[in-house]
RNA sequence: GGGCAGGUGGCCGAGUGGACAAUGGCAGCAGACUGUAAAUCUGCCGGCUUUAUGCCUUCGGAGGUUCAAAUCCUUCCCUGCCCA
């Protein structure tokens, strides 16, 4: 363990939005060094998306800080809660999941977190284990703790009742729990984000409340997602799963607008604010590049990291066809006695497009070629040869077996 | 329980009997350009049919009126506001 009071709270401080407070921190830290006792980092997630992007890995990597200083990581999975929904940042009530949805999420959490923190040093719980045995008038003697106003006062309440949306009663219920398992793990500091700050705080009153020492509360700003503008989440389809090819994401990360390269940079790799700022300046485009490749990195390998620039390259910059082609099979049925079939014909009853009207649209908009030519006619006829390629808009290939 | 206002395409949001597959914005897709799948500009953006003043499905659900309904009526469900 780290001994050094302020070089732990100087790495706690990197890249964090704020910290509630940095006494109580630093004398958790003393503490925690004098009798050498780890201190319990919580953190939760919603099982409400198996998919972890990379605007859930600024608060993780917060965690691998703490490991790394040795104290004791506790990731709370928030199976129970999931129920409920977090009205954090929501313009709208979350449908509640069941139980066999929760469990189906809950399966790829791991392999996906182990790719950031220590697995082996991580403690994964459930908040179901023990908020399935709340009674009501432990429930009822929790809601006695926060006023009606005092919950209301959060933005994204406030924001939907004046905007005459609908605040369900369970909602207020939420931040009740969450805080509720911090005491239950007896949480030593918080980790999230700082949309969570309500939450957070949660957690310190009702410790407080309960006789136990309130926890610390440490905020990490929001990923802005590919589109530059809002928060990354998969349900604004702006985000960048960990769990895909590394050319997926190095495409993804070379999608985000320029202005967001610092912010990733800062957030999401280790690389130096000077030497990434430097890099900005001098060209933004190779910057990007190395930017994307940092990160891949950091969730594959290096190796895989070149092959996706490499690809990215041929793909884009060359114009090459991919070295990966995914093969589309032809049956007898499709073709003619010539051996030919109309080129919408084929895109679309081999679903390489969604529908036939997309694929008339994509046509008359040049966007299909064949073995690199521009093929602009619905009805053009082709003549089928194995190994032709397809390629659909900028970033769709396909090659065709004959059979 | 009563009164009033609402429920529209992935989202936001216009439309209040025909020309509405439904203005606009966002997201998405394509093309051009480029330094990249940045930015910008242009086009597309329910499906089906060789495309057409064509057909089918869609404006909370179910019925109805009408030659014709997102628009009118009945009823049910849901939301907000006010009263109790």
């Amino acid at each position: 363990m780290e001994k050094d009071i302020e070089k732990q709270i100087e790495i706690i401080k990197r890249n964090t939005v704020e910290i509630i407070e940095e006494n109580e921190l630093r004398e958790k830290l003393k503490k925690s060094i004098e009798n050498n006792i780890p201190l319990k980092i919580k953190y939760g997630i919603d099982p409400t998306s198996p998919e972890i992007h990379l605007g859930h890995t600024v608060p993780i990597r917060k965690l691998k800080d703490f490991q790394d200083l040795g104290h004791k990581v506790i990731f709370l999975i928030g199976d129970f809660t999931a129920r409920i929904g977090d009205p954090t940042g929501r313009k709208e009530t979350r449908p509640m999941l069941s139980v066999e949805e929760i469990k189906e999420n809950l399966s790829t959490y791991k392999e996906q977190v182990s790719k950031l923190l220590d697995i082996d040093k991580t403690e994964f719980v459930y908040n179901s284990q023990w908020l399935s045995k709340l009674n009501l008038e432990e429930i009822i003697k929790l809601s006695s703790i926060f006023t009606i106003a005092q919950i209301l006062e959060r933005e994204d309440f406030t924001e939907r009742y004046k905007e005459k949306k609908p605040i369900f009663l369970h909602e207020f219920l939420y931040p009740l729990l969450q805080g509720y398992d911090s005491y239950v793990l007896n949480a030593d500091i918080e980790v999230g984000a700082t949309e969570q700050k309500f939450n957070l705080l949660a957690g310190r009153t009702i410790q407080s409340y309960l006789g136990q020492e309130k926890q610390v509360v440490v905020m990490m700003p929001i990923l802005v997602g590919t589109d530059g503008r809002l928060k990354m989440s998969k349900s604004y389809k702006n985000h960048i799963p960990i769990n895909t090819t590394p050319f997926d994401m190095f495409g993804k990360i070379m999608s985000i607008p320029d202005n967001l390269m610092e912010d990733y940079f800062s957030l999401l790799t280790d690389v130096k604010a000077d030497i990434y700022k430097d890099m900005i300046k001098e060209n933004p485009r190779d910057a990007k590049a190395f930017l994307a490749k940092e990160v891949v990195k950091i969730f594959f390998s290096e190796k895989n990291a070149i092959e996706a620039e490499k690809e990215f390259n041929k793909i884009f910059r060359e114009k090459d066809i991919p070295t990966e082609i995914p093969e589309i099979e032809i049956k007898e049925e499709m073709i003619n006695l010539n051996g030919e079939i109309e080129i919408l014909e084929l895109i679309s009853k081999t679903n390489m497009v969604s529908s036939k009207s997309e694929g008339r649209r994509l046509i008359t908009q040049n966007a299909v070629k064949i073995d690199g030519e521009v093929i602009s006619n619905p009805f053009m006829r082709i003549k089928l040869k194995d190994g032709m390629i397809i390629k659909i808009g900028k970033r769709k290939f396909f090659k065709l077996k004959k059979k």
